[in-house]
DNA sequence: CCTTGACTTTGAGTCGACTCCAAGTGATAC
DNA sequence: GTATCACTTGGAGTCGACTCAAAGTCAAGG
């Protein structure tokens, strides 16, 4: 499979795949005899593990490291849990704080919901209503 | 209260906070006799505010906006409404995203441990294992 | 045979979001 | 009164992660 059909299919541009082989971020992939890549299964796993990866905001250097302890074998393998571990940790943090934002967000909707139904219906503001700051 | 103090309270550093209110992230701070910054309440809910939405990685430009909005007064209620259900909209799409990660980095995590396992009892792999590509 | 179009490389440019720096001011400590 | 220290400003620099551009190669179609 060509660069523009694994592009397509993973929505990563071109650039990226390359960018993303050139540093090592992907394994280098095959080329035909015209020097194309023509990515295998093997590759597409692997673009697919990364885009996931990248899509929720591992660090392209950590994710380096740890395709590099992939190539050095079986010796590697306690590191690279050890990585994932820690990116698992990491990721759960951040998604604990997106959650207390996405609550808030929920809360000044419901907020901003009320305040044009108030204006709508022309009542006046009570004094029990939390005035919002921002 | 001092741009330093606000700084060590909400963890974001005195640059920031000046790069914020200088980008129009957080409305003018009033300022002592002397031109030094002087947080009160209303100052520190706006920042607390910001806080939350940057660390769940709000754009910056998306709440310029919405701050542009808020001082323009209740003509804009609706617009702001607008802005933090798209906004909030994003933020759950990125969240289901991580999620689909954390769960691949679990039972990457989990087939580690298995390798690790397998290897300490010095037992052969077995045919029905699939074997994992990165 | 030449054009077209998709590929190749390397290096430079961009973007978002800070982060740092130099030069200056003002209040307090000695 | 001068040293220290936290503050001020505006502009420049950095960082992570792409993204683009220029120049070149190759296979297929007319």
């Amino acid at each position: 499979m060509k660069i523009a059909e694994v592009s397509e299919r993973y929505v990563i541009s071109c650039d990226t795949l390359r960018y993303y082989e050139r540093i090592g971020l992907i394994q280098p992939v095959n080329r035909n005899s015209s020097g194309i890549r023509d990515y295998n299964e093997i590759d597409l796993k692997r673009v697919e593990f990364i885009k996931c990866m990248r899509s929720a905001g591992l660090p392209v250097e950590t994710l380096i490291d740890y395709v590099r302890l992939v190539q050095q074998g079986d010796e590697t393998i306690e590191a690279r849990k050890e990585i994932l571990k820690e990116q698992r940790e990491q990721l759960s943090a951040r998604m604990k704080e997106m959650q207390k934002t996405l609550d808030l967000l929920d809360h000044k909707i419901e907020v901003y919901e009320n305040a044009v139904l108030t204006k709508e219906k022309e009542i006046v503001q009570t004094e029990e209503q939390v005035p919002e700051i921002i």
